[in-house]
DNA sequence: CTGAAAGCGCTTACAG
DNA sequence: CTGAAAGCGCTTACAG
């Protein structure tokens, strides 16, 4: 019942050779001939079969996003970006959600396998580096978003950096005991987070100090979790250390922690990281990850490697900027 | 580069049927053959190619959901639902990110006329039933979700009962004018659920009263904004009539209307519509869409119809539920 | 400017 | 239980 380039070719009185020049504006067509051709092809409706097409020319103009978590506002601004560099360098994006099921990495290798696309992006897919090892059997461009990889190309956030820009700014105020509220601790972000923190105060003379770092009982996704947030804040106001400020590895822990505080008269001036869309509300100072430049930035990666494919490995790391609003600049109350 | 499987067939020393019936479960086929196929395939990272396959079997095994928003609460928990509906039933789910720039229905009509997918969901996307019939000739099966069609089949939500559901709370609660802070009056779900609170106010032999209805003058996102909220709100208090409860259209207009509330001494219970995920921490009570319940059947509705096209329209409407916290639970506070 | 024909990587009757 | 062959709807040298 769906048409056919043979419908279409019979009906304009033409081979169908003809009839794909003018859908793929390659060779020459007279231009009545195409005319006639795409006024019948309109009339019909008729459109180049995908699948076909991508068998007779390998050439799909697909780009394959593989994600875990669809909703979220990082993805979203991440693939606005993407969106927008795809569109314009004329591929069309397709996006398969992967389920949190165990078998990640079987979920990746099974749609890479199938060829569905030119070229695919993995975001915030963490794979073990191994792992994204394998894919290079599949000899296809492959660009990793949100994470680094020694065998795929990348783009990343500058995760140092942003915990330097928090702490560094904290410290500029005159804070100088500077507490954490901490994230898993073997968390990459986390890691980096910390060592950025730790690089500011030591441009400033300030020695590290272990007692100052306070992590929740809560490892659901890393501690990355308002639950986990309210139990860090509560160890840190019943220590025997007296921070003046302090540096919170998400908005999310922000959140639960100020929930902790809210309870008590104990304020302390915090930054967070993330700045999701709640942050502004309750007036989070926080790091900032431009995520749309980061999307836009993968999607032009990949284009590029599938047009020059292959070649030496490419990584981009993005660096993220402070935003200050209230939290950070309240006076800090004691018990 | 890409193993084939004519590749396999040679290593494996048998026919390229043989190969495509291991795969497919289909015919019959030695145990030990099946194995050695298996295993070959397995080493060197064969899998069928989706254009082939489905160029040549017609059944490509694949849904493909076309929306508008990808990223919000909403999307996220239909998506979920249609998920595992979809993955029990062995088909997989490809999406299509569709862009806010005036010719929706060209890019669905596009990919529609691309033919990747068994069957279509089109969730949220809320074209006019003259477009949805222009689809039908595409002869492939097609499901609306998030809205209602006379050409397609869908699954809805009950608009007019969750209106209904939370004016009767209010009115069982004792209140009699009872205000309503509306997002453009002209949207179909806004229609409906005013629809409802008219018919609880006439069940409990209330007279529907005009001036108690206020729209915000923002009308991006018909009215479904914070801003829209706040300037509603704005208008009830500065307004002559006296309402003693409020039912809002949507929880990110309760957001607003509760601002503007809290630069004054004025109170006002509230029920909004949507039970967003920030909705929970400012305790407001709403009216809850069960939306995973509707991607649930709505995958299972187009697979339906997949294996059974054509056939009488089908068309589902999902009951909302009423979720009580502390919003509604409030005094009324005058000026 | 246009057409005939081979080929892309599969599936599926048909025959054995 | 297995294979040879036609066909799915296109693209793309090649020839004219």
């Amino acid at each position: 019942l769906a048409k056919t380039i043979y419908d279409i070719a019979k009906s304009a009185g033409v081979s169908i050779a003809t009839v794909s020049r003018v859908f793929n504006d390659s060779g020459t067509v007279k231009e009545s001939t195409k005319l006639k051709v795409l006024e019948i092809a309109d009339r019909v409706g008729y459109h180049p079969h995908a699948y076909a097409k991508g068998l007779a020319s390998k050439k799909k103009d697909i780009i394959m996003l593989l994600v875990p978590v669809i909703s979220n506002y990082f993805f979203s601004e991440v693939l606005e970006g993407i969106q927008k560099r795809v569109s314009d360098l004329d591929y069309e994006l397709n996006i398969v959600n992967i389920i949190d099921s165990g078998d990640t990495f079987a979920q990746v290798e099974r749609v890479i396998k199938r060829q569905w696309a030119d070229g695919y992006l993995l975001v915030s897919l963490h794979l073990e580096d191994e792992q994204l090892k394998r894919l290079l059997r599949y000899d296809v461009p492959i660009s990793i978003v949100d994470d680094t990889s020694h065998y795929l190309d990348s783009v990343d956030f500058d995760n140092i950096e942003g915990g330097y820009l928090a702490t560094s700014y904290l410290l500029s105020k005159g804070y100088k005991q500077i507490a954490v509220l901490s994230a898993n601790l073997d968390s990459i972000p986390v890691k980096m987070r910390l060592q950025g923190y730790r690089k500011a105060l030591n441009e400033n003379g300030i020695e590290y100090n272990d007692s100052l770092i306070f992590t929740g009982d809560e490892m659901e996704r890393d501690g990355f979790t308002e639950k986990s947030g309210y139990e860090a804040m509560m160890k840190l106001m019943n220590a025997d250390s007296e921070p003046d400020a302090c540096f919170v590895t998400s908005d999310i822990q922000a959140v639960g922690a100020m929930k902790a505080m809210e309870k008590t008269d104990f304020r302390l001036p915090i930054i967070s990281y993330d700045n999701l869309s709640i942050s502004e509300y309750i007036g989070l100072s926080t790091v900032n990850q431009p995520m749309n430049q980061m999307g836009y930035r993968a999607a032009e990666m990949l284009i590029n490697r599938i047009n020059e494919f292959p070649g030496s490995l490419k990584s981009e790391i993005i660096k993220p900027e402070l935003i200050i609003r209230e939290s950070s600049e309240i006076k800090a109350q004691q018990r």
